[in-house]
DNA sequence: ATCCAGGGAGAAG
DNA sequence: CTTCTCCATGGA
């Protein structure tokens, strides 16, 4: 076991796992248990910084995950400084955030899960998921579930993705699991450019805009991706007053904006419209 | 009861 | 090319 404190002004952890980005993480003493693929990590808050725990093998892997080789000032100071009000009261408010690098093949069966559907349920769908399909194992005396492996999905059928409460959505699950998706050439998908690479991930049936925009941000690290929601698009619509109504040319917009800094700066926006709503209750 | 949630596929215009 | 309809589920 390793630990490892991150000092760190752009790093809270709370708003990195509560912004919307990640679904499988639940409170553990104090702080959070953090699940990835079939690795576990604890992190907490502490005054200046966050603590983090993990096995000594997956060092490297959790380093990489909370992007802790990247300087987020220029980010925030962009988002800052922009001439809309809310992009700059979210960037404050979501200060803290950092764009995780998370597992590629769970970042699209999640995200396909996330089509029409809302955040609690998505973590519910995941958990029951993995709590079948997964390998159990144990970290800091509590167990834990991996993600499922592709070979383990397809081997089950369409009524079991239907029975954890998949919905429409079960046969999107076990067409891809299925499928020779994974097995060829989809880790080479690195090296495509952006648009390659959104362009691939919608040959997947269940995959549109919006979702591979989220498994190039989540998954790939593409910053150059602006995904759009309901969220985003009463943003834009409310906060920007914004006219257009088709998300693929609400995205271009966003994306011509931003630049370099779209995802970082969609996720301030996201977390913001969604801790309003929130409030309200 | 009706609407909504990190939308997308397929059909119709 | 654009717009419309339907798609399961559960919480508000």
């Amino acid at each position: 076991m390793q630990k490892l404190k991150i000092i760190n002004e752009y790093f809270n952890i709370e708003d990195t796992l509560t912004c919307g980005q990640v679904f499988r993480f639940k409170p553990y003493k104090d702080g959070y248990l953090i699940i990835s693929a079939d690795k576990a990590c604890y992190a907490k808050q502490v005054d200046n910084g966050v603590e983090l725990e993990f096995n000594d093998n997956d060092r490297d892997y959790f380093y990489n995950y909370f992007d802790l080789d990247r300087d987020y000032s220029s980010i925030f100071n962009h988002a800052n400084s922009d001439s809309v009000e809310v992009v700059k009261t979210s960037a404050r408010l979501g200060k803290g955030i950092r764009i995780l690098n998370q597992d590629k093949v769970e970042m699209v069966f999640s995200f396909i899960v996330s089509q029409n559907n809302n955040i609690p349920r998505i973590k519910g769908i995941l958990e029951k998921l993995c709590l079948a399909l997964g390998e159990k194992k144990t970290f800091l005396d509590t167990e834990y579930y991996t993600f499922p492996t592709v070979e383990k999905m397809a081997k089950m059928n369409v009524e079991f993705y239907k029975s954890i409460g998949l919905g429409y959505r079960a046969e999107y699950i076990y067409n891809l699991a299925v499928s020779d998706t994974f097995s060829k050439d989809f880790q080479s998908f690195n090296n495509l450019s952006t648009k390659e690479l959104i362009d691939n991930l919608l040959k997947i049936k269940g995959v549109g805009r919006k979702v591979a925009d989220c498994i190039s941000l989540f998954g790939f690290h593409r910053e150059d991706c602006f995904p759009v929601d309901t969220w985003i698009e009463k943003v834009y619509r409310e906060d920007f007053k914004g006219e257009l109504t088709d998300r693929n040319k609400i995205t271009e917009f966003f994306i011509s904006r931003y630049g370099k800094n779209s995802g970082y700066i969609q996720q301030y926006l996201f977390y913001y419209k969604r801790s309003l709503e929130k409030l309200k209750k």
